[in-house]
DNA sequence: TAAGATTGCGCAATCG
DNA sequence: TCGATTGCGCAATCTT
């Protein structure tokens, strides 16, 4: 999130091309025969010879090569599975919201019947008093009570 | 999401192998000579002769194969961007729940209020009564009007 | 500059 | 058989 960079880019065409791991871990793909070897041109970086460059020991087969890749994987399986587990909380985030949400309704349902209830109570007694008409209290009280069950 | 089957299974160690793609499209990366190729042994499939097995085409390089792999490429990234769409989609629904929601609590708290005015006023009245007395009914109308401002 | 985190991409195994 | 998914590794970038 919030890496807004790599945006619309056609993406600059990078690798396409992989080298057997062999050695080690990675089991070559059954069915293919542990042929030739891919070999990276040790070329560019400093003057232009092509010769051994020191720095950028980018030589694949290399320890230094080999380590680096080795952390990068993890470092992508750790980010995808945070990734995914965000992706399913977010998933859970709706459906709490959802259920909250539900709940509300229903209490806006109740508060709106309870409002509704005490102000037909209101109207009658407002009725009762034009008529001057005064029924006891006690059944205005029980008439709420029951409606609201609060 | 609800594919329980490669499970937790070490993962049965598949390719590890890649091909130098060369033609068409995926330009290779910079740095790097094309050189051997990669060769699969048509092995398998059959009976256990080593020749060229005639039904799984898996030839790599071949023309079958290279569409097949361009068609999952394709099928891949037309995956990939409905899962990101779908998970945008997800964060866009917790915002809008989230704001539902403020507007229910909003809402809730404006009926508790009424409410509670009204009980107010019917306890007030309630009192009245008690001690026999009887204001206006057009000052409790005017009390609740103004409150619930509904 | 180094090292970890992300991201796009292609491959292969599976699933449906 | 074929498209859709998914785990995985590579390389380019970004972030720290």
């Amino acid at each position: 999130m919030s890496r807004p960079s790599q945006a619309k880019q056609p993406t600059p065409d990078h690798h396409g091309v992989s080298v057997i791991q062999s050695q080690s871990h990675a089991i070559v793909a059954p069915g293919l025969q542990q042929v030739p070897q891919l070999v990276p041109a040790n070329t560019s970086a400093g003057g232009g010879k092509a010769a051994k460059m020191k720095k950028p020991s980018a030589d694949k087969e290399s320890d230094e090569y080999r380590q680096r890749r080795e952390r990068n994987n993890l470092a992508v399986k750790k980010s995808r599975m945070r990734s995914k587990q965000k992706a399913m909380d977010t998933q859970q985030r709706v459906n709490e919201l959802k259920e909250e949400n539900e709940r509300l309704e229903a209490k806006i349902k109740l508060l709106s019947k309870e409002l509704s209830v005490l102000k037909d109570l209101f109207l009658e007694h407002a009725h009762n008093l034009a008529d001057n008409v005064h029924p006891p209290a006690a059944s205005v009280e029980t008439s709420v009570t029951s409606h609201v069950g609060n």
